[in-house]
DNA sequence: ATGATCTGTAACCCTACAGTTACACGACGG
DNA sequence: CCGTCGTGTAACTGTAGGGTTACAGATCAT
């Protein structure tokens, strides 16, 4: 129940995963769960700065955790990532394309057009048939 | 020339990321180039605002800026992406069990060993025959 | 009950950043 | 040459983040 198409918020996702220690982190429960004092062993940090790194990604939802006699183990919860999983693929067919054609055909679109509109106009989107 | 396999550092990118603004940005760019004016007219937020944010996309190299005339056009560079796609490209295994399933699971993994070693010890992980 | 252990949080730095307004500078059009 | 346009940046403010140390609460062993 709930279990699926559960809406997380994107925004404290990518959030989330901007520090490169909560990443370590979420990496670090990818191989299994652990308890909030092993997680921050693995780290050059205090103990507490990676409790607040938890704080957030509990607040992302990446991870849950669940008491444990005194530990409070974390597991992952990678259900969040398919949001920024589904973000990514809009850009997967670009980069299928060479960069430098891409550039070229950019430039030149524009310049054709320097001063009456400054985008491809409506939903032409770069159709592979231009490189 | 350096074209392929150029490594960017996924810090940054991650980074810039985070901001929806910056991926409302990146977004927008994907419809077609455009110079920073009319970025910034997409956006409620000020011009300089607007160039800021194209500052540290730039750093993350997830756009170039190339002048044209008094303008300067900017247009996506998905190239970075690949290492945050590739990043979660470790997770999609993971989103394809059942968490409720993924979190027994672990748990009883846990409890299994409360004071020996924490973690499924070596490479264990999570085999998908204990779903 | 008592003390050790595991954990979160408060209080406090300092830095980064998102936003603003004001300004500087190159490019164009007359 | 001069005004305007497009753009970046400096200066400044407010806030959030990441780090620390010190402390509080719960759980466990004795």
């Amino acid at each position: 129940m709930r279990n699926r198409s559960v809406t997380y918020s994107s925004e404290a996702t990518f959030q989330a995963l901007a520090d490169p220690t909560r990443r370590a982190v979420l990496d670090l429960l990818r191989r299994g769960s652990q308890p909030a004092g092993e997680i921050a062993r693995a780290f050059p940090v205090s103990r507490p700065a990676i409790s607040k790194h938890l704080r957030l990604l509990r607040r992302a939802h990446l991870v849950q955790e669940h008491r444990q006699g005194r530990n409070r183990v974390y597991h992952l919860n990678p259900e969040p990532l398919r949001a920024v999983d589904s973000w990514l693929d809009q850009y997967r067919t670009f980069w299928k394309m060479s960069l430098t054609n891409l550039k070229r055909f950019v430039e030149a679109e524009y310049s054709k057009e320097t001063n009456q509109g400054h985008a491809p106009k409506s939903n032409r989107k770069t159709s592979k048939g231009d490189l």
